[in-house]
DNA sequence: GTCTATAAATGGATAGAC
DNA sequence: GTCTATCCATTTATAGAC
């Protein structure tokens, strides 16, 4: 009511930010409670406890992810579009990356997460399946049943785990760098698949988002 | 020289066993002592700590992977022959899938680790960039040099994170089935490139891959 | 709602005897 | 090389005052 910030949201978005930058591991309750200069009583008052923060953090995760899944199952998109949902995709998943960061970990003390996350990667699938139906339609791209579905996995897949992927490979650490890179690369997964010559779109690609860096 | 396997070993074994089994963060030097059925102190004797190990862990995984990393490079493969080279590396990271199932966490706990691991996947992106322009001197594939860029760092990086994805997505428990899907998932990435009618490529695939199982 | 204080549990690590 | 015993540090978690 007075603006002020309630203290149950201050700890998640303290949690949050500690744990993308340190690594969820190495970040305890003790330590949220010190940045956030209350007590660890009090932060206990608010969460059971370390998994349960990171619950709640979930729950945000998935609520958004889910509204950016969602949009492209119900509108088609063009291909020259396409980029915007895949570079929205991943900008949700670098909010939360200390999640992708420590996947089984997580899931292992959190043993109610793991049907939920499950379900977001099927969801990805899904999504892919639908948006490469759609440019089919269009006469966007050609391609089978069998290679539809390979495709659809593999761009879920390359959702999920490129930006670690490119954060471990090199050093380069300014994150929307890789995200641009993550687009492109997902981009020229479509590429074979688009009719005409095929060297056309990968140049056209190309010049786009080398002229983005 | 007795036969007797060195404690030394012994403990790699198991601490091998557990971490693949439990997640290496689950998985303290106590219970590693516990299930060895040696005291805390002889494991201390033998190992600095828990990091000690994983790097003496690595160390092997490092040495092997090389190997099978650098075959390809040397000799040329036929596009029919080149599954058993995925399949291979598909094992190994199976054999050491503690290390990728919490990569982030165990980078930030042995650093020196970072950089020999970042060569690693530098080297697996090199090994297909050869693979592919192999195939390509041969006729087997035709694409232009941004697709091979583009399609080298792609493998790279399902090669080293397609068999998390799936024992994520799908409740699938079986090692060898998930890792056929892997290789089935790989040549398809290369199918579009295959010249002449691309579905008859994805056929074959499709008939020779679900025979696996 | 928030604090202080403190309990309880765990895991990492070492000293010294055998 | 291996064991016992023990210590220290960290973290989770709770009780009770304000």
């Amino acid at each position: 009511m007075t603006g002020k910030v309630k203290t149950r949201d201050r700890i998640l978005k303290t949690a949050l930010a500690l744990f993308n930058e340190e690594g969820e591991a190495q970040v305890s309750t003790v330590e949220i409670a010190g940045v956030l200069e209350i007590s660890p009583g009090n932060l206990y008052y608010h969460f059971k406890g370390k998994e349960a923060i990171i619950e709640a953090l979930f729950d945000e995760f998935e609520e958004e992810i889910r509204q950016v899944l969602s949009a492209p199952i119900n509108r088609s998109l063009s291909i020259e579009d396409n980029w915007i949902f895949i570079y929205i995709v991943f900008e949700e998943i670098n909010d939360f990356r200390f999640f992708y960061n420590n996947l089984t970990g997580i899931l292992e003390r959190c043993p109610n997460l793991r049907p939920r996350f499950a379900k977001l990667l099927r969801l990805k699938e899904e999504t892919a399946t639908s948006i490469l139906a759609s440019l089919e339609q269009d006469g966007a791209i050609t391609c089978s049943r069998a290679e539809r579905t390979a495709l659809a996995s593999r761009f879920a897949a390359h959702l999920t785990f490129w930006l670690q992927f490119v954060s471990l490979a090199a050093s380069e650490t300014d994150r929307r760098r890789i995200i641009n890179n993550g687009v492109y690369s997902a981009m020229m997964m479509i590429a074979p698949y688009v009719p005409g010559d095929r060297s056309d779109f990968a140049e056209i690609l190309k010049d786009y988002f080398s002229a983005q860096n």
